[in-house]
DNA sequence: GTGGGTACTTACCTCGATGTCAGTGGGGGC
DNA sequence: GCCCCCACTGACATCGAGGTAAGTACCCAC
C-alpha cells in the first residue's frame, strides 16, 4: 500500500488506481477473467514486467484474485475481488465523464 | 491534454486526473472559490510551482477557471467550471469507496 | 533441433514529474 | 531599514515508475 495518511477517501482511492496500466487492468478483468497472457493482450503496450508488477499490487491492495494451476505449461487467472468489483462500480461515473469528454474532443476536433 | 488517443472513457478521465495534487486541488475547490495562497495552504505539501503548473493545466482542460484582479497587492481567484463540477460529481462514488476503505484499514491496523 | 507458447524474474537505463531554491515587483506593518 | 505577503517564474537537481533486454524452466509442434 502507497503512501498513507490520506487526506481524504479520493486520496485513497486513487492511490489504489495510481499505475499506468490498473484501470485499464481492471477494465479488462470486469468481463472476465483472464489468463497473464491474454491480459497482455488486452492492455496494448504493457510490458510483461510492468503487468506482472501492477498486478501484485492490485493484489495486495485485495483488488484481484490471482489463481495459478501447478500444471505442464503454467496457467494463472487473473479476475475482480469483491472488493474490486466494487471499485469498478465507483469507477463507472468517472469512465461515463470521461467517455462524454471523449466525445466532446472529438466533436472539437472534427470542428 | 496528456497522451489520447484513449483506450476508454475511464482513460480520459484519469488522464485528467492525473498529476500528484490535482484531485485533491478539485476536492478543495469543490466547497468553495479560492485565492492562490488559500488553496496553497489547503493542499498541504503543495509547493508554489507544482500549484501552479497543475492548476493551469486543469484550466486547460476546463476544469477550473481563474480570474485576476488587477489590484495592488495581486488577487486572483480559482474555481470549477461547469465541466469541473461534473467531473467532481463523477469522482463521488470513488470518494466514498475509499473511505469505505480508509475506514477497512483503519479497522485492521487496531486489530 | 528450432521455434513458439506458458508465466514470469532480474539487471540496467531513461526520462519526466516533482522538489529545491532563488528571483520579481510592488505594498503595508513595525 | 527590514521583513512578510501577494502570485507567480525559472534554473537546476532528484528519484523512482516504467521501459529494455535477457534469462528461466518446461512442453509441444513441426
Amino acid at each position: 500500500m502507497g503512501k498513507q495518511p490520506y487526506v481524504c477517501g479520493l486520496d485513497a482511492a486513487v492511490d489504489v488506481i495510481d499505475g499506468k496500466w490498473k484501470v485499464l487492468i481492471i477494465w479488462a478483468l470486469n468481463h472476465q477473467r483472464c489468463r497473464f497472457g491474454e491480459l497482455r493482450r488486452m492492455v496494448p503496450g504493457v510490458t510483461e514486467k510492468v503487468l506482472t508488477q501492477q498486478l501484485r499490487e492490485l493484489e495486495a491492495d485485495g483488488i484481484v484474485h490471482r489463481e495459478s494451476y501447478d500444471t505442464k505449461p503454467p496457467k494463472v487467472e487473473y479476475s475482480l475481488t469483491e472488493l474490486g468489483d466494487e471499485l469498478n462500480r465507483a469507477l463507472g461515473p468517472l469512465g461515463a465523464w470521461g467517455k462524454r469528454r471523449m466525445a466532446a474532443l472529438a466533436e472539437a476536433g472534427r470542428g
